[in-house]
RNA sequence: GCCGGUGUAGCUCAGGGGUAGAGCGCAUCCUUGGUAAGGAUGAGGUCAUGAGUUCAAAUCCCAUCACCGGCUCCA
């Protein structure tokens, strides 16, 4: 290139941006030609903004900044400057050209999209894999999921163990490495149902007979070609370490009386040392989860002999059960709840009142039967009809509400032997349960206080990130749920209100209502990464309806109460569960079930632990002595699996001095004056109850 | 309930067609100690349960039960 030609290409280069800012067709000096090319601009999140030719991939922008970069984009999320929706763009092919204007946004696997779009390609690649070792092999749908992928697939027959795991990973690296592209075409439906026809993948066919024509779309890695929206990687070679997870049951389409596909689930990543530190933080997860902890801290056990999912609560369990209770006690009689007691049965019509036995009745724990005939009990599923009947006892004046009834009721649903899981999912567990009865213009007022509450005890257990979950009716189905569609709306729209009002920051599920109205759940995770709903809250005008409640108005008229049902924990085996894996054992002060241990160095010093302890047992803290026949070092290491919050240690110089020394969760924390202990544990609890 | 896996001492687990193993825990004794494992000795098992194959089964096959990972469900 002669130096004339280097300056002409500059000055065309600089005119063409230029041009570009105000969308002017221009042309372009390449290789001696002119072509016709038009300009558009690409806005970058920092806000800058680059003309690029009309068509131009996310690739080629990556390529453009940096080849570096290049190599680590997985995705591109465009926002088209027509598009004048609120949100983010679409995430598409880093090969798909740019028509228009847009804001883009680069994926990598830091962002969470990028990491959706690779495992998306890691469970295409390994249907191919799956296509190589099981010929015939029919394929459902295959997703990415939170941590990795799965693909449903129909083996016919054949059975999968995961000792199969290893080679279907093996032929995963081996296809990876041959950087197979993703190639994206659209179809006909018609054509597309002719291909998967051939092929026998009557699952396929099931999902294209639902699409509409011309939105449908094929990728093809290898061999490999499968009905998919996208988007994909541009090619298989970045997929570096493969290790597939777990096999499992799936129904197809999630319905229970169709084929049962093979799941197989797995976790892909673009380097292998991830994919190492992945496998430790998960052994990392085991050792949290609340079963384990449960039998080393002696919490709670299970015996097939008493009945699968019937938790058995050890003493150091109880007491911390009933450390929970009495700080919620506490809690709800500054709200003005008032405590109830109701039995663990009702008869047969409680329930055929509250619509629970048309709704559950076949699939609950069967009737207890008596000696009279015709006599029937079931053990209760929930508090509530038990509450209205409180409710009904005596007639109920306008001025009466709201009426607030409190109860840690302990009821019993027969789950599916299937889906018991230690203590977050049992078939007797004691719910923190409480029923408001209130006005029309209560509602909302008492429900934005049960959302404080809530928050408060959030707080304390230091529960920060949490989903609101706003659970609604499925709109399809409306035949699942009692009352009528006008008292829906109104309790859906007072949640809904209410937790706008109170700076929520929500999400919307539809088809997660109770039965009798909708709810405000507080969702937790578990150690690994397991949602369970603990906290809720459910405005209901149906079973005071049901119930024919009334309280008396102003006026003399009969008027209808509104009932919110709410639970903060959920339920208390629940709440120990998931607070368990949140704090790996390590509960505060206030609640674990030995607060103190008193360690004399030697035998010696065994009366002046004594005295340490009763002082402290004469404050209410539960203090104990450990003066067994071991070393020091060896009850310290006891007593530190057992997660016991402080250790006092008491020598010859603390005798001397009138001092026990003190050791919190492994660290030294000093000395202290024995006289002084008792009131600075005091001290230390009430912050953590701030 | 369905699919797959697991079941060996109180706990964590190794083993494996021919007399049942380890560490921890437990008991007794020695040791009397200074911030996460002192030492010695000992007790403890119908190898989940039930049928079957075999001269012989904890081991192989089948069924049942419980547990684990999912699916479905979750008032």
């Amino acid at each position: 290139m002669t130096k004339i030609e280097k300056l002409f290409r500059i000055f065309a280069n600089w005119l063409i941006i230029w041009l570009a800012k105000f969308k002017y067709l221009v042309r372009k000096y390449w290789l001696g030609q002119f072509i016709l090319v038009v300009m558009i601009n690409i806005t970058f999140p920092d806000g800058s903004v680059k003309a690029f030719e009309k068509g131009v991939t996310g690739y080629e922008i990556a390529q453009s900044i940096s080849p570096r970069l290049a190599e680590e984009v997985l995705a591109v999320s465009v926002k088209f400057a027509s598009d004048k929706t609120i949100g983010k763009g679409k995430t598409q092919d880093l090969n798909m050209p740019i028509n228009e204007d847009a804001a883009i946004v680069l994926l990598k696997w830091d962002d969470d999209e990028g990491k959706r779009v690779f495992w998306h390609s890691s469970s295409h690649l390994m249907a191919e894999a799956l296509e190589d070792l099981y010929p015939g092999v029919k394929f459902g749908i295959g997703p990415a999921i939170e941590n990795g992928f799965y693909y449903d697939v129909d083996l016919g027959g054949r059975q999968l163990t995961d000792a199969d795991f290893p080679k279907i990973e093996k032929r995963m690296l081996e296809l990876a490495r041959e950087k197979q592209n993703f190639v994206r075409q659209d179809v006909s439906k018609a054509d597309a149902m002719k291909h998967f026809e051939q092929t026998g993948d009557k699952y396929k066919c099931e999902l294209i007979s639902e699409l509409q024509d011309g939105s449908i779309t094929y990728y093809t890695n290898g061999h490999f070609t499968d009905l998919c929206r996208g988007p994909h990687l541009r090619d298989t070679s970045v997929i570096k370490a493969v290790k597939l997870t777990a096999l499992a049951g799936a129904y197809w389409r999630g319905d229970e009386k169709r084929e049962q596909l093979t799941r197989i689930y797995g976790i892909t990543f673009p380097k292998k040392s991830m994919l190492d530190e992945y496998l430790v933080v998960l052994e990392e997860a085991k050792k949290r989860d609340h079963r384990k902890l449960g039998k080393e801290m002696e919490l709670f056990t299970f015996s097939s002999r008493v009945g699968m999912g019937l938790p058995l609560w050890l003493p150091r369990g109880a007491v911390m059960r009933f450390e929970l209770e009495k700080f919620l006690r506490k809690k709800q009689n500054e709200y003005g709840y008032l405590p109830v007691v109701t039995p663990h049965i009702g008869s047969k019509d409680l329930y055929v009142t509250s619509g629970h036995y048309a709704k559950y009745g076949k699939d609950s724990f069967q009737p207890i039967h008596t000696p009279q005939k015709g006599e029937e009990y079931l053990l209760k599923p929930m508090n509530c009809p038990h509450h209205c009947e409180i409710y009904r006892s005596a007639p109920r004046s306008y001025k009466d509400l709201p009426l607030r009834l409190a109860e840690f009721g302990t009821v019993y649903r027969y789950e599916q032997s299937g889906e018991l899981h230690g203590l977050t999912r049992v078939r007797s567990f004691t719910q923190d349960d409480a029923h408001m009865f209130v006005r029309p213009d209560q509602v909302k007022e008492e429900f934005e206080k049960v959302i404080d509450l809530i928050l408060y005890v959030f707080r304390v257990f230091k529960f920060e990130s949490y989903t609101a979950q706003i659970s609604l009716r499925d709109p399809v189905h409306k035949e699942k749920y009692i009352g009528s569609d006008e008292n829906w709306e109104k309790a859906e729209s007072a949640i809904i209100e209410a937790s706008a009002e109170k700076g929520l920051k929500t999400v919307v599920e539809y088809g997660e209502a109770a039965f009798y109205g909708p709810k405000l759940d507080f969702m937790v995770r578990d150690a690994i990464g397991r949602k369970w709903q603990l906290g809720t809250i459910q405005v209901d005008y149906n079973l005071p309806e049901r119930f024919q409640l009334e309280y008396t108005d102003a006026d003399g008229s009969k008027k209808r109460p509104i009932m919110i049902h709410r639970a903060p924990f959920g339920s208390i085996e629940r709440f120990t569960a998931v607070l368990l894996e949140h704090t790996g054992g390590h509960l505060p002060l206030w609640l674990s079930p030995d607060q103190v241990k008193v360690l004399p160095v030697s035998e010696k010093y065994s009366d002046f632990a004594k005295k340490v302890c009763s002082l402290l047992n004469n404050s209410d803290i539960r203090a104990s002595l450990d003066d067994r026949n071991e070393t020091l070092g060896k009850r310290i290491r006891d007593i530190s699996l057992l997660r016991v919050p402080l250790i006092a240690i008491v020598g010859e110089k603390e005798v001397t001095d009138g001092t026990v020394s003190i050791r919190r969760e492994g660290q030294d924390a000093g000395t202290m004056k024995v006289e002084d202990f008792a009131s600075w544990i005091k001290a230390e609890m009430a912050k953590e109850l701030a």
